[in-house]
DNA sequence: CATAATGTTCAATACATATTGAACTAAATG
DNA sequence: CATTTAGTTCAATATGTATTGAACATTATG
């Protein structure tokens, strides 16, 4: 592993740290992949990241549950591999966007609170409705992705 | 203000949270929202969150600069007053976005590091590709609501 | 059975940062 | 000019949580 992949590892726990992820979370997902295998064992992570085993075993635990890696298992092996999941563009959207709507809802929320309809209520109704709508909107342009991706996708090495 | 009132405050304070802003930035959002005033004043807001002039100055700072509040200055009067700004909901959505982008460019920038491509190569260059034409897309949908919204915003009081 | 390999758990620690509070600036008022 | 008002600054504190590390469970191996 060279030093712009562990440079770049560390900026991958930041990057996702910032997507309200921990850092760890990123440089697993950072090595996984920058290092050029099809899967990393527990071992490995946890010597190629410098980190605690309990912090290996917490993170891979949450990246699991979110879809973002995926344990392989191979027969007559003890180890426990990872490697990145291919999840779908969609999954992680969709989540955004209902993160959005509960915020724009909140938001809505204070106005059925108020004792009258003002210039914040109108905000708080247009802020809520917009959002609703564009989780619907989402959806087909998700579908306009899958038949037009194609055009969109292009290789370094077609 | 009511105890309803004050209970709002602070869930507006971990939906601001959720979001990726402080506490005490949503609840100040939730006064302004909640208080049924134009406009609020910096003491107001003190006494209101019982929260320090320290806290309630560095936040309404913060709060002005994305754009979330606006300050409101009145002639013959040394106070600030502050209110909601009718911040727009495209504003957000393209903040959020941009976020998505880099989220998944730095993901795609492991890609060129890699001495092959792979599974993961295919995957972090679908990512980026498809945010970033997300993008773009997300430009067309804020004009299609400009000019829609009229049929999806429904007052409680028409 | 004794030992090694592979992870897990969880209390303790480290770390980042939100918030406080006291000291301060600046401007208005009498 | 002395005093009050309004807000800012920043070092200290509080708070939350990511990470560690040691003890533990579990299963395989000789």
């Amino acid at each position: 592993m060279n030093s712009e992949k562990l440079t770049y590892i560390e900026e991958a726990g930041l990057a996702f740290e910032l997507f309200g992820m921990t850092r760890m979370a990123g440089r697993i997902m950072g090595y996984l992949i920058v290092c050029d295998k099809d899967a990393v064992s527990f071992n490995e992570l946890q010597e190629g990241l410098k980190a605690s085993k309990g912090s290996i075993s917490g993170t891979t635990k949450q990246l699991v549950a979110i879809g973002f890696i995926e344990p392989v298992l191979l027969p007559g092996d003890r180890k426990t591999y990872y490697r990145v999941s291919n999840v779908d563009v969609g999954t992680i959207l969709r989540g955004r966007v209902q993160l959005f709507i509960k915020f724009a809802t909140v938001l809505e929320k204070g106005r059925n609170l108020k004792s009258q309809n003002d210039r914040v209520s109108d905000w708080t109704l247009e802020m809520s409705s917009f959002y609703r709508w564009f989780g619907s909107e989402v959806e087909q342009v998700l579908n306009k992705w899958e038949t037009e991706k194609d055009n969109y996708i292009n290789d370094r090495d077609p």
